[in-house]
DNA sequence: CGTTCTATTGATCATCTGATCAATATGTCG
DNA sequence: CGACATATTGATCAGATGATCAATAGAACG
């Protein structure tokens, strides 16, 4: 039966920059498999190919700032990928667009990263940091294009950074409900962009 | 500096369904103050005066099962709080005071609790379908306000179930962003508020 | 080749978690 | 008062967590 361990056999050494990135990107990849929660130093260095101790060794600012490091990593990356998706198009056809991308349901992963932040982010400053510098960046991108709309006279909103804020409440709302209801896809984008055009006039 | 490990002295004997009562009214308090993922056996122990062991004895379904009981006792007296509150309201009145009650910034220990609620429902089933139970719950109250408002003629809403689960994913994702970002209180229900009446077409 | 630097590791610690079980103490009933 | 039923407990287990430190191994350089 090979009841066998799985040893495993010495990591190359690398130059330190380069396995620190190895290090990083292996956080990414747990927190958005098996959650943020389920980044620790062991499943971060079983993950890497890498000895616990090693990853002790390089998380600077202990766990809680890898973890920190893995959300913020994940949401800029997903963040950075709307606002590619987005940056041509003109303001209605960019919000359904955003709208779309974001409930599509294949990023339930994300989405529950977001909520684990939240939550976790109340024991981990660090976290709570990374967390409300990434709600700013969302809350640009989103007032970015409700102030186009609105100039644009597509959109009716008093106060556009009021306006963004209220759409990502509704996203995030939307998403955290489907996370233990609608068990991974779901047409929640409908909900949710007809939502959001209601709070924004269309 | 009498280092004494807090020696407790030996609880007295209850009926059973008086001491299930009384752990899971310590569940209820350790979850409001330290949050859903602090409900431990040990913590929930302390708290109730009473040894780890006679906790893990009354909590049938393992400690999955307290915390799920945990949350659908708290959440459910919030629930039946807001009822009282809104009854005898106009829809208008009544939903205007729901939302300065759950955005008051005294509720944040309930809201961390529904984000908690949300991650942690991943891997705790049972928890899982008691979020879902107080979700339908909450959803039904929403949607009797929206519909006695359509009726009256107060608010517009092709369909007063979606625009509830809408009202409802506004209110969700206020909160959540609250609890990291704005320390405790807010006017957060002004924002709020706003929002939701211009979804409703107030 | 031999030396040096350092990336990597195994071992270990203190602490936490949920859980089980025999032993004990307490209240009740005959 | 004595015996029984059972609520309560201490001890203990296996597993997981973050963290530290001396020892090791590998590469680069003289």
């Amino acid at each position: 039966m090979s009841t066998a361990p799985a040893r495993r056999t010495r990591a190359p050494r690398r130059a330190p920059e380069e396995r620190r990135a190895a290090i990083a990107g292996a956080a990414r990849a747990v927190a958005l498999s098996d959650g943020l929660g389920a980044v620790t130093l062991r499943s971060v260095a079983a993950r890497a190919g890498v000895a616990p101790a090693l990853v002790a060794h390089y998380a600077d600012g202990g766990m809680d700032a890898l973890v920190a490091d893995a959300f913020a990593r994940i949401v800029g990356h997903e963040l950075a990928e709307v606002a590619a998706l987005v940056s041509t198009e003109d303001p209605r056809a960019a919000l359904a667009a955003m709208i779309r991308t974001l409930a599509s349901g294949e990023r339930d992963e994300v989405t529950a990263v977001w909520v684990e932040a939240w939550a976790l982010g109340r024991r981990n400053e660090a976290l709570a940091a990374a967390v409300r510098a990434q709600m700013d960046a969302w809350q640009e991108l989103v007032r970015g294009i409700v102030e186009a709309g609105v100039a644009r006279g597509d959109f009716r909103a008093a106060d556009p950074a009021e306006a963004a804020w209220q759409v990502l409440a509704m996203i995030d709302g939307t998403g955290a409900q489907g996370l233990v209801r609608w068990g991974s896809t779901a047409d929640r984008s409908d909900l949710l962009l007809r939502a959001v055009e209601g709070m924004l006039g269309v």
